[in-house]
DNA sequence: CGGATAATAGTACGACCGTTCGTTTTTTTC
DNA sequence: GAAAAAAACGAACGGTCGTACTATTATCCG
């Protein structure tokens, strides 16, 4: 690996964990640089502006996802224990990754109203989660461990919601039932799934 | 009403509007001051800081969405029409009353990670939001419309994830099924409340 | 109406923003 | 190891940030 994309590598790593606690739009290229402890203009020069360096750290920020993701989840067998796994990754994801939550997240309310690349990337990776989980409950209808009706669509909306719920309990409201509260709203939606 | 609070008023009302769209922390004085129609300075004169221009912006929400909610929830019956009423008017809230959606659901993501007395009000405001959701329930339970060991704080947990993912759905997707998705999955969490 | 008071404007400050440029240092290549 | 290429630096740009003053204008009260 080449000195170049190397440094590009670290700058991109402490970008996703600085912009995970203030946000993209928050992230500033001064502050970047004094803690890659590299100038300015030694790391502006990776990119081709601030909003190139915001598009790119969503982008590996979803690389480190997928990695993360694959290893915990499709390991699993088909079906109901995939989708277990996809959820119990998400809870991970949310509360381990970095020190500021899912990345996602915090861009996806951070840009809900704005227009530009950023936002399409964002809306983009979110299509991809989504379809993701809605494909693993597909397979759970396959495998005959969801009921043959299943709107896998919803499944998905459901699943999510739960997310975006515990990320709140959890990071913002630091309440410690949060887990608790998940995997209970989350058995329902199993439950539910599953009963004809 | 004096001079001084009534252009106060105008400022926080546009504040309001403005940090739904850019975030709370993005909101800038000068940016601010251009869309009132006054000097920077006249503006600041206001307000003894910019977090506590944040702050009071916060609370200025706060009492519009009480204004709001009291009108459109608290007409309504005591019990399950009020716990509906109170789903809807968080719908309507969501997608009608600022231009960038709610400003406590941006907010909440925003200073999620971060310290200090802004988020400390974001915080108390929440507790504030899913404290009158699980008190509707509980009016449910001892008016007999739902069940007598229901859990009101899962329920709360439950009500407000949709919320969450509603916001998510119509703002940053923009997707026209979001209201649909959102009312089956709170007529899902309505019937788990009542069966027994 | 006039004097007191409150509200707004104007200007300036140091700091940092994203960005550009020319120079210097480091790495790669032959 | 020298030449070529890549990477990092330092300084500077015009702008805007939040904040602090003083001066000017508008509002209020007797």
């Amino acid at each position: 690996m080449s000195k170049g994309i190397s440094t590009q590598d670290t700058i991109l790593r402490q970008a996703l964990d600085l912009s995970s606690e203030i946000g993209l739009e928050g992230l500033t290229i001064g502050s970047l640089a004094k803690r890659v402890g590299m100038s300015k203009s030694g790391l502006y020069a990776h990119f081709d502006s601030k909003e190139e360096l915001q598009r790119q750290v969503l982008d590996s920020a979803a690389e480190r996802l997928t990695r993360f993701l694959v290893k915990q989840a499709f390991s699993k067998p088909r079906g109901l224990p995939r989708v277990q796994a996809l959820f119990d990754f998400w809870l991970d994801w949310v509360d381990g990754e970095f020190s500021g939550g899912c990345p996602f997240i915090s861009a996806a309310f951070e840009f809900d109203d704005r227009d530009g690349p950023v936002r399409e990337n964002v809306v983009s990776h979110f299509q991809d989660v989504l379809g993701s989980i809605a494909k693993a409950a597909r397979i759970s209808v396959e495998e005959g461990h969801f009921r043959d009706d299943l709107d896998v669509d919803q499944f998905a909306f459901d699943f999510w919601s739960i997310q975006l719920a515990y990320h709140q309990y959890a990071r913002l409201m630091k309440r410690d039932d949060a887990r608790q509260r998940a995997n209970r709203a989350f058995d329902d939606i199993i439950k539910r799934a599953q009963k004809v």
